[in-house]
DNA sequence: CATTTCAATGAGATCGATCTCTTTTTCCAA
DNA sequence: TTGGAAAAAGAGATCGATCTCATTGAAATG
């Protein structure tokens, strides 16, 4: 007596279980189970009666015993870099709209580029059993953790990014083309100076030199405009390139110290949203005007640039595409399906009045 | 024989449980618990013979059976109206450190605004035995789907919004105050033609008159601005008062038409991000200049607002830390603080070139 | 040496839904 | 009225980790 949380009074006592329902409507469990679940046969008047006593109840299934039990949580975990850019906003709506009409759920996580975090969430959402994985590694080095280990088989689909010698498909833009296409587009408006401001991982610094791990896009982005470069057969100017951590702090920096060369660079090309938004200040600061003394691409749309003056110009990526394929394609893993398989979409270059065309 | 799955040759077979360890480990399921999870009494040797198997086998803990053991899931469900804005963005990153810090995950789903989303989103969660729910709720109407029903005890915090008549905690910033002392900037530059662009739930229409269902921050910004109007004397044309659906076309035909009134309002109050950039877009195409022809201030900071010519006036709110204050609130219902208990952080106008002295 | 006292481990129940395999019931035909 | 098939419902096992409650064994004490 006394015991606290029997069922007992209609208060607010413990959730109702499906033994709770089959209970009260006088059926054992395996009966309650098919009427609510829909499947074997039942009487119409089972079902009413079930029925009946489960909204009575307010009975809600419990989705970590049903998901036990079945082996299915009907789940998918998304590993993304920078959950605050608007390429990556997008693509979570197209992957969160095509998995919900295929009846799944996505789980979200957030690792700002860290590779520890990374491995981190991929632990935790396999912990949770996730039916597959898609992901935006942070990593081109450090990718042991991407690859299942032993019958812990969810599959893995890489989002945006891919890593060479690992057997893992991918979902990816066309960044070499783009970028090489953004700087054939500087070179016909006659610009022979051409900055390249990169966004790699959130650490806290910039260089010259490519970074030892770098990125897939990041590094397809740099040799599209290498070969951009070399089909109007500029030299690279080393010091006109630039690879900086996506925070808007280490931004600005960059930006600033490749204004400050001299000679200055004409154009630059923005490698993400954090870039294109260090670049706007550093020229504000020494009173560049965009589209005029500095000519800027940047990459991915965003709402603020349907305001901002003078309209600039970016590479446009199908970014809510790339989600829905990208869910298609894992999706048809976590059925079975052994075939490699990656995906490529092409970008386009949308030019605005941010290019200038300069003297001859 | 021949039946697939079972854990014998070492390659790609079913995920290693606890009982294989055990087994491996020459020990009981009980023991093994133990050594894996610290707790109880284990000698060293034991220990150590655990520790290997588990690392040969590959073990992962599987959360849902834990989960469904314990009770407790360690995690908390986020469900947001609107994930693409900046207030958004920084409030999760707040309440996904706050809940990290505590030993809990936290799942974000997104609504738009749609009731009936919020409706499947909490209900999804609650499947999945979330021990908490931040909500930012759609509709001060139709909330029945937050309280928890029967034993459904999950304690719910409102983020960002309250809810009249429902006792439901909630941590909110003081939008009243912030809206009344933006309209009081705007008088103290001489303005006395003031429009007011309020961005509601998702619905593509605008209209004049508060909609029947309009959530508590909004009105209490639209409750502030007429505060702000009363402090001055000013009579409210209700034609300049903008209720509009927070998506970009809806809030740039809303902006279109309160610049289109005559006579027309010189200083534009907009309630939520997209409704500054319809302002902005609308006045645009009129040719407007902010901070000349119209006097802007808009709630929230977002990062291109740094680079933005002319710098925007802004109501500054302090969105990381509301997310972590909501989080320690949620996470002391969770274990059983029973005190109603509600929070309201102030908000900071921030001046910027956006409003201009127009002439007495 | 017998007995007490812990330390260490094991056996088995439990969480809640589902699914396989009976068992019971119903209904129709011979 | 009885056999038999089909329909409906029930019993019990299962998923994997954890936790309570024994039980074992060894050291310690008289």
């Amino acid at each position: 007596m006394g015991e606290p949380g029997n069922a007992r009074d209609g208060k607010t006592r413990k959730a109702a279980r499906l033994i709770d329902v089959a209970r009260l409507a006088n059926v054992s469990r395996a009966t309650a189970a098919r009427a609510l679940g829909g499947y074997g046969v039942v009487t119409q008047e089972t079902q009413r009666k079930v029925a009946e006593a489960a909204t009575a109840l307010d009975y809600r299934v419990n989705d970590l015993a049903r998901s036990m039990r079945s082996g299915k949580t009907l789940t998918i975990g998304v590993v993304v870099a920078d959950i605050s850019n608007s390429f990556t906003l997008n693509s979570i709506r197209g992957i969160i709209d095509a998995s919900a009409s295929a009846g799944y759920q996505s789980l979200v996580l957030n690792t700002d580029g860290d590779v520890r975090r990374e491995r981190e969430a991929i632990r935790v959402l396999r912990e949770k059993r996730v039916d597959g994985l898609l992901v935006v590694p942070a990593s081109r080095i450090e990718v042991d953790h991407l690859a299942g280990g032993r019958g812990h088989g969810a599959p893995v689909v890489l989002f945006d990014r891919f890593i060479d010698d690992l057997p893992l498909d991918s979902v990816i833009t066309a960044d070499f083309e783009a970028s090489r296409a953004a700087i054939n587009l500087f070179v016909q408006h006659g610009h022979r100076r051409i900055g390249l401001l990169l966004g790699t991982a959130a650490h806290h610094g910039h260089q010259e030199s490519e970074p030892h791990d770098t990125v897939s896009a990041v590094r397809e982005r740099a040799r599209g405009a290498m070969a951009g470069f070399a089909d109007a057969n500029l030299t690279v100017n080393s010091a006109w390139v630039r690879y900086a951590g996506s925070v808007a702090p280490t931004a600005l920096a960059a930006a600033r110290h490749l204004l400050a060369q001299s000679p200055r660079p004409t154009a630059v090309l923005a490698g993400n949203e954090e870039m294109l938004l260090g670049a706007l200040a550093a020229a504000e600061e020494i009173d560049l005007t965009i589209g005029q003394d500095l000519s800027l691409i940047g990459f991915d749309d965003a709402p603020w640039l349907a305001v901002f003056r003078p309209p600039l110009s970016v590479v446009q990526r199908p970014t809510y595409e790339l989600g829905r394929q990208a869910v298609t394609l894992l999706l048809s893993k976590v059925e079975g399906d052994r075939r490699p398989n990656s995906i490529v979409l092409p970008a386009t270059l949308v030019s605005r009045a941010s290019v200038a065309r300069i003297g001859s």
